[in-house]
DNA sequence: ACATAATTATTCGTATACGTAAAGTTTGTA
DNA sequence: TACAAACTTTACGTATACGAATAATTATGT
């Protein structure tokens, strides 16, 4: 790895950070255009670990979804203004909240989940089955590794 | 691409958002370790542009480096505040201000430039120069498919 | 039991990014 | 020439993310 001749395109900093940026935009685009409201794509991680485990905490959904507490804290508030859900303090623990997808929140995910279906083979239209398979793998081996680091 | 009963961490939106603030989190711990101060990860691409190619007018900077002109004026705000870059007003066209590095910024190069190596060498350790290469250029043909669809 | 430590959520300040709207300048055209 | 259109930058509001500090609560060690 020897950037000092290249461009930033070839750098995978880069790449991720503008691919990123352009999932995000697709995403917003195919929300709008399905007409499916109240929703925006920083909520998706959020609401994906909802979804198959309702009633976390906010700092066991931000770990799972990969976010510090401190950001949880306002997409939880955003969250909750839209609608998708709802904070309930724990009784057995009165620091914590726990959060609790509303029936909006809950009908969202079919709906949702097949426009991310959508956008995601989109934006990955020319990308063969190997290349995806091995890039993605690849991704996971990073960010695994990079979890190790913060222990 | 059927995400209906998959985790997160299955979808290639997850990975590259995550894998982009892991390197962006990586990125200031290694300008900082080594003492380089005045820099932050967004200024990179910026900079990396100015680099090759000095004096661009602030649109054309941002078309580069990947950003829109409204993000590009508070980008330049503070990397004129950090001190490596100038406005210079254009005499030929009173709507342009072309952006000049400093001294410092020019600097600047090869002393950032070994950090991200180092960055990118440690955050992509256990990746096969394959898996690299086949990542690298899947993104690069996602982003050139993004951009020809904006047009 | 009680002081100390750890956990939990939040607030605050900052950075980063976008879209919309505005103001000034230049360009194209009638 | 005059006027409309396009371009260029900036301002503003909003969203998203982090780290440091804080307050409240719970857990731990002696």
């Amino acid at each position: 790895m020897d950037f000092q001749n290249r461009n930033p395109v070839d750098c995978p900093y880069y790449l991720v950070s503008r691919v990123s940026l352009v999932i995000t935009s697709a995403m917003k685009k195919g929300f709008a255009d399905a007409g499916v409201t109240g929703i925006k794509p920083a909520y998706l991680g959020a609401l994906w670990v909802l979804w198959l485990d309702d009633g976390l905490k906010v700092s066991e959904l931000g770990r799972r979804a990969g976010l510090e507490p401190s950001t949880m804290t306002g997409l939880v508030d955003r969250m909750e203004r839209d609608g998708l859900i709802t904070r309930q303090p724990d009784p057995q623990d009165r620091r914590v909240q726990r959060i609790l997808l509303t029936k909006a929140g809950r009908k969202m995910k079919n709906p949702v989940l097949e426009i991310v279906n959508t956008v995601i083979s989109n934006v990955f239209g020319d990308v063969s089955p190997e290349e995806f398979d091995v890039t993605t793998r690849m991704l996971q081996r990073v960010l695994t590794k990079a979890q190790e680091g913060n222990r």
